[in-house]
DNA sequence: TGTACATCAGTGAACGCGCGTTCACTGATGTAC
DNA sequence: TGTACATCAGTGAACGCGCGTTCACTGATGTAC
């Protein structure tokens, strides 16, 4: 057991978990300080003596989930180095893979309605994950001739949000209806047929 | 005035008007049925006159909002035609109209966490839109030689997730940052790109 | 090793609040004669 | 045209609930002597 100190030991954490697992298991929504006190085995006013109130400990739950974000962005871009479109390809990837395997991050992150703007930490976070995909895109536009060349950060913008869009109208079961395909392979044709539209995969396969 | 009928008139109509505007004002989260009944200057106990309760009242308001979206969508399609490209991306550039026209109805719909599946009104209203897509979609196909032809249904996907995506990481302050660009442009050369890749635009332009 | 003390994480009771929902009712309207 | 009645949309009071938050407290732990 982890129970260094004294009493509960690392309640700070305990109740960051219990946060993710609740926000997971029951929606934004559904999701209260008094349960996520329970869920650690604690009175509702215990959370009082780590966090400023419900909302500080959700932000906090978001704050983990970019860190861990944008380690996995920056280990994907690493992992497609030295090929530009390799690792433009893998941050892609990773967004989808981030989304699967810490749904309660995800969720806090991007559908609790809690603002990127409100702690300088969340927002360094956001920004050092937004970082790692522009610089791939980046490195990408170096490929296509200057005369046609967008914009680093429009292209990047459109991996973002088809991979976003992808997300949250087939990985999650948010409107309802099943996806008519896995969402992996979804993002992966969608990317290459864009990126194929950018000159940068052969028109034939 | 519309007091048709005796004492409110049109109570239903004007409840639904009031949880549009209360969502849209304070997010899924922040609309309550006691505050909607109270705007429309009625009170709490009046709104199971006409709804089941809370999640019936949100779950019309979600109706409305699919009805009118599936109209808008055969409206762009419409007029896109006889050019099978020219309504494929007329559909796409609808879905971010709407989200900006009817940001009520568009939260309702994809934010509030209702599911589609709900009522068969609700699912037969969102099978419309996506229905409309999809036969732009397939028509498109059309032009792209048989033996390298993605199944319609797969590109439509992709150009419904890259909307969608644009429009919650763009053109609402979800995530609290500014757009780089206006959304606008963001899906218009985003798509412009993905038709490209598929060999609908020529190369050069 | 043993005792006295300081620390401070977590307790437990209490609060005010607004929520969704229920119920018997009331009174404005439409209708029958 | 006038009166009696039926309808039923909306009232107002009440409910139980769980929420987030506060406060004085307690008691397990670490530390000094």
């Amino acid at each position: 057991m982890a129970k260094r100190g004294y009493h509960h030991g690392n309640l700070r954490q305990a109740l960051v978990e219990a946060a993710l697992s609740l926000i997971e298991a029951k929606g934004p929504t559904g999701f209260t300080l008094s349960e996520a006190a329970k869920q650690a085995g604690v009175t509702p006013a215990a959370v009082y003596r780590h966090f400023d109130g419900r909302d500080d400990l959700i932000a906090e739950a978001a704050r983990q989930g970019y860190e861990i974000f944008a380690d996995l962005m920056q280990y994907a871009y690493d992992k497609g180095q030295p090929s530009a479109l390799a690792s433009f390809e893998a941050t892609g990837r990773a967004y989808l893979a981030f989304a699967r395997q810490h749904p309660g991050h995800y969720i806090a992150m991007f559908e609790s309605g809690i603002s990127v703007n409100r702690t300088p930490e969340l927002n360094h976070a956001s920004a050092r994950a937004r970082d790692v995909l522009e610089r791939a895109a980046q490195d990408l536009s170096q490929h296509i001739p200057a005369d046609k060349r967008p914009p680093a950060a429009m292209f990047s913008a459109h991996v973002w949000a088809m991979s976003h869009g992808v997300v949250e109208l087939f990985a999650r079961n948010s409107p309802g209806t099943a996806s008519p395909f896995p969402p992996e392979d979804l993002l992966e044709t969608g990317i290459g047929i864009y990126l194929r539209g950018l000159g940068l995969i052969p028109p034939d396969e």
